[in-house]
DNA sequence: CTAGTTATGTGGGATATGCAACGGAAAGGA
DNA sequence: TCCTTTCCGTTGCATATCCCACATAACTAG
């Protein structure tokens, strides 16, 4: 159960008043949980629609052969389930793990995508605050496939940095994880990755200081 | 404008009855247009959001050497726009193509994510409508992301060919588009992948005939 | 039917990338 | 504080992947 204040700032229940959103929880048969860092939120065995109201996760993808791959990151107002992630190719396992102590709402998703008998205007709210949340979902994985999507591991790079220094609005910007995590994020080798980067470095195209960076255009 | 039966099928405006519709058009500032092969559908100049009501069209990257990478394959039910899809890095640029003849639905963004002021039913029966083609195309995106974030050539195809066979419900099913551009898809290059393709044949995980595949697990 | 265009197979040689391994720096926990 | 773990930076070597080039098949338009 979130607070006054904690409910302005929510994303999946913004604009609605305090006493709407007490019957929404109940209505919505939604659940609200905390959970610690590297507990594990989600496995997608159910149904439900995870919202990440506080904190930060990690989707993450583990093959046969147990290697892990982190698909998404989903920071507050990241969501997440089986109906808006692909339930992966046979042989692999999805997960969401916590990675900063979260607050996680699960609603079934059939009170989501399906018309609401008693078609209430809070009803309405939600579901247009969840359309906001899934078409920024939308667009983080279109950044990610632009990345992922370059044929280069300095294109690659590149690519991301732009990104970054876009968001940013700045020629300098910092990495969101480490620089090993950078190398998992683009798919590639590490030591493939840093040699790269160091060549990016003596050709004067980026300068770098642990995780702070700059373009160099 | 869409005739009634098209309206039941439509994929914005399921739901809705005929009259509705229309009011919901004007209300919307909603502008429906018809596409042939290969004309320009958008070009992330403007804030709109459009739909895909009929037929097939691509979303292509084009970066600063001129070569040109299919993003997203939009269907019926395809939705794009620059509150959808990351605004390219500079110096690419990003187009919607028609590949299939379209038709096609343009909605100003504001109307869709933002509250309407007489908040009308129909109003909300859009924004739910759309909030599951939004979902559908996070599923499309993860499923590209499963196939990219794969190491290697042989990886990125038996995720891909799995995902189909998934689809197809069956062990065999029929690429969506030709070899070259699966090479283009799974951002490798097409010899490569050919040769990969050879092995795997040789060493009988995959029969193929054409476009049609068998996996052999 | 023909000529032009695109898709499919295949291969040789260059090279970017992956893999394994190491040492030191930095960070976090007890 | 020490001790453990993670992160950083770098190398040699093997090879998967890229690039270029060619020949045939399949398709399209006129």
């Amino acid at each position: 159960m979130l607070s006054e204040q904690e409910l302005e700032k929510s994303p999946l229940f913004q604009n609605i008043n305090y006493r709407d959103y007490q019957e929404i929880l109940s209505c919505f048969q939604a659940v609200q949980r905390v959970f610690r860092s590297d507990e594990l939120i989600y496995d997608f065995s159910t149904d439900a629609v995870g919202v990440v109201e506080r904190g930060q996760a990690s989707l993450i993808r583990i093959d046969e052969d147990g290697v892990s791959t982190v698909l998404e990151d989903l920071g507050t107002g990241g969501v997440f389930g089986k109906s808006l992630a692909f339930a992966g190719s046979t042989g692999d396992s999805l997960e969401v793990i916590c990675r900063h102590p979260c607050t996680v709402v699960f609603i079934d998703y059939t009170h989501i995508f399906s018309l609401c008998g008693n078609a209430c205007q809070r009803h309405s709210i939600v579901v247009q605050n969840m359309l906001k949340l899934v078409a920024n979902k939308a667009q983080a994985l279109s950044r990610r496939v632009d990345v992922l999507s370059r044929r280069s591991i300095r294109e690659k790079l590149l690519c991301y940095f732009r990104q970054l220094s876009q968001q940013a609005e700045n020629r300098t910007f910092t990495l969101p994880f480490s620089l090993s995590t950078l190398a998992d994020y683009i798919a590639t080798d590490r030591s493939a990755m840093m040699r790269e980067l160091k060549r990016l470095r003596e050709e004067g195209v980026v300068r770098s200081d642990g995780r702070q960076f700059t373009l160099r255009l």
